[in-house]
DNA sequence: CTGTTAGCGCATTCAC
DNA sequence: GTGAATGCGCTAACAG
């Protein structure tokens, strides 16, 4: 752990100067093949590998980004931050992770932290309340994840139009009396744009539109299923899975299993509990990669900050 | 982000040497409280932060470690995860995550480059397959988390107190025909262990043990009730809460009411879905931020590693 | 093509 | 008590 070699040791110990060593090391143009290969050679034969700290120092990247998560046991952020990882690490990048619990003062609170500590960049995942100003300083290395903001890098997921796939389904199954349980719309992406298809759907095809915004939470779903059905109901989309485990609950519960159930998100959990329910994939392992991919490539300089949509399609 | 200020700055800002800075910032004995001020007040107003990769590059830590967890979407892990991180960064730790998925050779891959990269600790979510020798390196800074090793520090639960715990209650319920639903004994904590504490119990009570040990997952749980289920049973007590809601999930679907499930482990999904259910709180919360503490004093010379066992309670 | 030199920001002697 | 000098491991000029 302490003794370990530098680029000085390996410069002796194949007869040449620290600054072809660091050549090497960097990949740079203009070392000789043979020498190149013989430092090589060295390098892995004592299992070298250069100081982070120094090439930091040395106004390099420390190759440290940050993960902010809502929550650890967020069944969809989970998905996209588990191909996060490895993109992550396949590039060198070491992944510190945070959650904000939702909320904006603590998320504003770790980002202040980040920056003190030289963090080359950082992803988002965003919810109600934070707010562009607070986002700034980052900007050049931020990617925000399921929200965008003008300027800002993001990865969302196609709301509109795995809301309509949804329904277009259902519609083609027949159903006519379709209702919805959301989330509120101080949430752009998962409230607002979500119920919005629902409302324009519904428009187009003359359906009665019937719905209740509650919340993201199982407890919100289960709770307020009673208020969006009646006795024409026969289908009830979700806009979020979390939201359909809980009013699936419900429904089993008063034995009612006359009405289809639709949602957002195939995860897991779903999969096992409701295979019956019929699910969206957002796209929660490509958001992962893409936002990290983006990442890397706003820190080095490759590419400007941008809005990626992930297509949705029907698991 | 580019022009911080050095503590050369900060020097001449408050009219003293770099090194009277430097003994500011690691609270050395040996300055006058009047500098010593004047210098905090310099620091605080110009938000100074010292650079960690300098710092780390004199031979001091990098404030950095690792936390390898089997599986991101895993329940318990993630309730000792969340209490772990604010532990860590309360003491200036940076926590880079891991997902080893439950293979011993991706453990084996990320702790060598872990080592390459000069981190200071490792938590790791112990499994079956993991050996001695691959830790045997990293010993004097590692947590083990829900498994223990002669020799490597631990945060252990009490799987014989919980499971024994559950059966007297059921027990105590009357019931007298309780099936068993576990993990195989390759798994020394959740598996052999619980299951031999259900053993002894009904060995005590002279209860005839019914019992079957298919692994971890839910679908596992789901497709081997029937399995231990006959005409007697009247309970049945599962060795983790994911087994628990597949076993439940069965029941429902076969209609079965009037067996009393109960589970180690009461995850917030377990207790929305199914409240009814008797579960005991292994300590997940407790053992994150344990395991943490654990590590950093391991870190600062201020603590051998030993076994720590969190003591298992009634939800 | 390759070696030499000079710092990066900090902690640590060692003088004063 | 405090400041000046030295070097951590590395990269980036500049020489050869």
């Amino acid at each position: 752990m302490q003794n370990r070699l530098t680029i000085k040791d390996i410069a002796r110990l194949s007869g040449v100067g620290k600054s072809t060593v660091s050549r090497v090391l960097n990949n740079e143009s203009g070392v000789s093949e043979r020498t190149r290969e013989r430092i090589e050679a060295v390098m892995l034969q004592h299992g070298f590998s250069p100081s982070r700290s120094a090439r930091a120092m040395r106004g390099q990247s420390d190759k440290v980004v940050a993960i902010i998560v809502t929550r650890l046991d967020s069944l969809s952020e989970n998905l996209a931050v588990q191909t996060m990882l490895p993109a992550f690490y396949e590039r060198g990048y070491d992944p510190i992770m945070i959650e904000s619990q939702f909320s904006p003062a603590l998320v504003e609170e770790h980002l202040g932290m980040l920056s003190r500590r030289n963090i080359d960049g950082v992803v988002l995942f965003g919810f109600t309340g934070i707010t562009d100003a607070m986002l700034a300083p980052w900007q050049p290395t931020l990617v925000l994840l399921a929200r965008d903001a003008s300027g800002f890098a993001s990865v969302c997921y196609d709301d509109e139009g795995a809301i309509q796939t949804l329904m277009q389904r259902l519609y083609d199954q027949g159903h006519r009396h379709i209702s919805y349980l959301g989330v509120p719309h101080s949430d752009v992406t998962t409230g607002k744009r979500r119920h919005e298809a629902y409302l324009a759907f519904c428009k187009k095809r003359k359906i009665n539109p019937v719905a209740a915004l509650p919340g993201l939470a199982m407890k919100q779903g289960y709770d307020n299923v009673a208020r969006v059905m009646n006795s024409d109901t026969t289908a009830l989309l979700c806009a979020t899975d979390t939201l359909a485990i809980g009013a699936s609950k419900y429904l089993q519960e008063q034995r009612i299993d006359t009405v289809q159930l639709a949602s957002v998100g195939n995860t897991p959990l779903m999969k096992f509990l409701h295979p019956e329910i019929i699910t969206v994939d957002p796209g929660y392992a490509e958001a992962g990669s893409r936002a990290a991919q983006q990442l890397i490539e706003q820190i080095n300089g490759h590419a400007e900050p941008r809005q990626i949509v992930i297509p949705a399609r029907l698991a």
